[in-house]
DNA sequence: TTATTTGTTCATTTTTATTTGAACAATGTT
DNA sequence: AACATTGTTCAAATAAAAATGAACAAATAA
């Protein structure tokens, strides 16, 4: 008996692809499951691992179709990767529609998930705990050593992140 | 016209407690933000949030009452952050009723999360990377590639964690 | 023993987050 | 022009996560 877990989908002289649907199912579904720590989206876990793993860049349409998501959400899906840095348009590819291909490298992904979603968090709390000094009036001991821990730890962040893009970028 | 954001809650002679209820709530509101960041859900940012400013240790019954939220979510939250190491009991009050204070080291709260939240997902990684890989069988150049990508990732982040421990960990 | 206090568990309800799909805009094609 | 293709937006539907509250257990007090 013939087994296979690989099929031919592209298979014009020139350009024969064997993909191997098993594995970018697995690949597909670990991102799934990682962003989700990340707190964003299945779908957008879908989306970027469907590329990550893909040997060539994939339209909307493709993504829609490959995903059995909506056409609402592949277009929302990819938005937020484009903000994050996570995926990028390929150029000079025939006609309107769009190809995309993942950026692979963690430096940039670690980049665009600290711009996007750390420094803003780090922001607001700057600005909350300037007003809880402020509601502080009368110097409250223990409130003051409380809420000096806390500035502390958004310092210290605040320090962490370029060193974590050191270690986790190339 | 004579304004307070104060009240003495406790004014036996022997411990008085001045309250300011503004910055505990703003406190309160901050952590219930901040835990949302990491994934955990408001009322346990909410419980830690009133420890971590409160003047005294509260018990279970404290919590629920200032929180308006139901024993239920209470007895639950308590029992994640005593997981995490974030709260602990204290020693040597009377009555069968337990009361909790928030442990404020950094250290030992970026130590829990790591161990409880991070670490597994990193071991439940290495295992489906390594399925990728077996599911490669034939060695395909490209999968091969990003695969590996994939395991350099684990193995930096992994690399990270007592990193990250030493700069937050005073 | 019976009642009270304290706390947990878990099925149900409520809230929040995500996805869908139809309407729309923009651009290219016939 | 009329039509087809591609993609976005957003109100509504659906799915997922969290909170509730009643039932229960354990421990103490009366």
């Amino acid at each position: 008996m013939f087994e296979s877990k690989e099929t031919v989908t592209d298979a014009t002289e020139k350009n024969a692809a064997v993909v191997n649907v098993e594995l970018e199912l697995m690949v597909r579904d670990f991102f799934a499951d990682a962003v989700k720590v990340l707190g964003l989206p299945k779908s957008v876990g879908e989306i970027y691992g469907s590329l990550f793993i893909s040997k060539e860049p994939l339209s909307l349409d493709d993504l829609v179709e490959r995903l059995g998501m909506s056409k609402g959400s592949g277009s929302q899906g990819l938005k937020m990767l484009r903000t994050l840095g996570a995926v990028s348009e390929v150029e000079g590819i025939e006609g309107r529609k769009v190809f995309y291909e993942a950026d692979v490298e963690l430096k940039s992904l670690v980049g665009g998930f600290i711009r996007e979603e750390i420094r803003p968090h780090l922001s607001s709390a700057k600005v909350k705990i300037g007003r809880m000094e402020a509601s502080n009036l009368n110097g409250d001991e223990h409130y003051a050593e409380r809420i000096n821990k806390l500035d502390n730890w958004r310092k210290r962040s605040g320090l962490l992140l370029p060193i974590l893009q050191k270690i986790l970028g190339k």
